[in-house]
RNA sequence: GGGCAGGUGGCAGAGCGGACAAUUGCACCUGACUGUAAAUCAGGCGCCCUUGCGGCUACAUAGGUUCGAAUCCUAUCCUGCCCA
């Protein structure tokens, strides 16, 4: 624990460690550690809150472990549910292999692809029988299973429950079996599921692998960053979009993002955490967040670039550098509302004309507004786009 | 297999023959105020034509009763609880 390095891999936005002192025996011991994360792909981007724990298998690889990444193309189908407050649909394949398309891709913004073994674990959760999943599953009980928080209230209130989704742990369970993991990684949501692996490897004759759980990331809102709620800030996001969703959370949540969400040191965060106490501008600190969050995926020029845009079009009231430039068929301001996608049908474009949501040039737009190229036209605040 | 209770807009949840495109809360959108934060306030939130106490499509699905149905009846599908 006297190494800095560990002391940061065990601590940085970690929430539990089971078993702590074994775990911490382990890495004194110089020993190369078999780590394991596991990610479903039931969205096809990845975001900032399910980067933290992909950060923390960074900093295992950086210690010169053994990491190995696996894509839930098996579990994928089954769902976990563990985060849902409802059932989650069984996914199909082409759903799943659609997603996973670039997954990988996205992954390896973070780990260092070079020493990275990925898996996918269909190739040995499609081999299990009845039998022998019969034989993981006596290992655990009914009670512990309806014992969690999420199952709890859902009987508690009358929801659906399938028995597909009690096959879930033992899948996860059996993914550390398959790999031989020495320690595997998640978020808290994942408590269960995690310790499942723990019980199912003696079966196996394998020692219990050790657990590493992240704390989770709120998203813009305030609420669990989840793709299902729309309030995430995903790995792909274009620099100036991304840099923006960072500028928007809340204040409250600004230390928090620095030590989950960026590689800053955490002596660096601590000043940081006493300039915000002491008075300092909240927006500062956070460009200068939503600076670091920016290079770490797409460079620091990108990120020096998004912080000027950024100033211009909401400091300064100004248009954006670029706008997005389109050629429309219609003529109408209504319909070319819709043609751009800038409202969803002719209601809300009108709607949002009514309610002087709409500017052409500047200007506040009726209805009766005539079209022609060279316009540009703003929708909201952030919303802008050139016609040609 | 049997009994009972249910299936309403993104979610929660009212309505139980006309006044229902459907109360309310959350989420969402626009505006004001700002630091594109939060909080607050105002408006909006099926679609279409518009601006009319307009038209169309909607209250699990399919039929039926009625001048008129989310509301009643029948069948089907689905969910929960209890019993076997």
């Amino acid at each position: 624990m006297n190494d800095p390095r560990i002391r940061d891999l065990l601590t940085r936005a970690v929430s539990e460690i089971i078993d702590q002192g074994h775990l911490a025996k382990q890495l004194a011991s110089g020993k190369k550690l078999r780590v394991k994360l596991g990610i479903d792909p039931t969205s096809p981007n990845l975001h900032i809150g399910r980067a933290v724990v992909l950060w923390k298998l960074r900093q295992f690889q950086e210690l010169g472990h053994h990491v190995i990444f696996i894509v839930g193309d098996g579990t994928g189908v089954i769902g976990d549910t563990s985060d849902k407050e409802t059932e989650r649909p069984i996914m199909t394949r082409e759903q799943l292999t659609q997603n996973m398309k670039t997954y990988a891709e996205q992954a390896f913004k973070i780990l260092d692809k070079n020493k990275t073994e990925v898996r996918f674990n269909s190739e040995w959760l499609s081999k299990l029988g009845f039998f022998e999943i019969g034989e993981m599953a006596d290992l655990f009980s009914w009670h512990e299973f309806s014992a969690r928080e999420v199952i709890a209230r859902r009987v508690r209130a009358g929801k659906r429950i399938s028995l597909r989704e009690v096959l879930y742990p033992i899948m996860q369970g059996y993914d550390s079996v398959a790999v031989k993991a020495d320690v595997e990684l998640g978020g808290t949501d994942q408590r269960f599921n995690l310790l499942a692996g723990r019980t199912i490897q003696p079966l196996y004759k394998q020692s219990p692998q050790d657990i590493v759980m992240t704390n989770l990331l709120e998203g813009t809102d305030g609420r669990k960053m989840s793709s299902s709620w729309g309030n995430v800030i995903n790995i792909t996001d274009e620099p100036n979009d991304m840099f923006g969703k960072v500028m928007s959370i809340d204040d409250d949540l600004i230390v928090k993002y620095f030590e989950y969400a960026t590689r800053l040191p955490m002596a660096e965060i601590k000043t940081i955490e006493q300039e915000l106490k002491s008075g300092a501008n909240p927006r500062d600190i956070k460009k200068r967040l939503a600076g670091e969050i920016v290079t770490l995926y797409h460079g620091s020029k990108a990120a020096t670039s998004a912080s000027k845009e950024w100033a211009k079009v909401f400091s300064q009231k100004e248009k954006p550098s670029e706008i997005r430039e389109v050629k429309v068929k219609s003529k109408a301001i209504v319909d070319v509302l819709v043609e751009t996608k800038l409202a969803s049908s002719k209601s809300e474009a009108r709607r949002l004309l009514a309610q002087k949501g709409v500017k052409v040039d500047d200007e506040i737009a009726s209805e009766s507004v005539t079209v022609k190229p060279g316009i540009i036209i703003q929708v909201g605040k952030r919303k802008f786009i050139k016609l040609l």
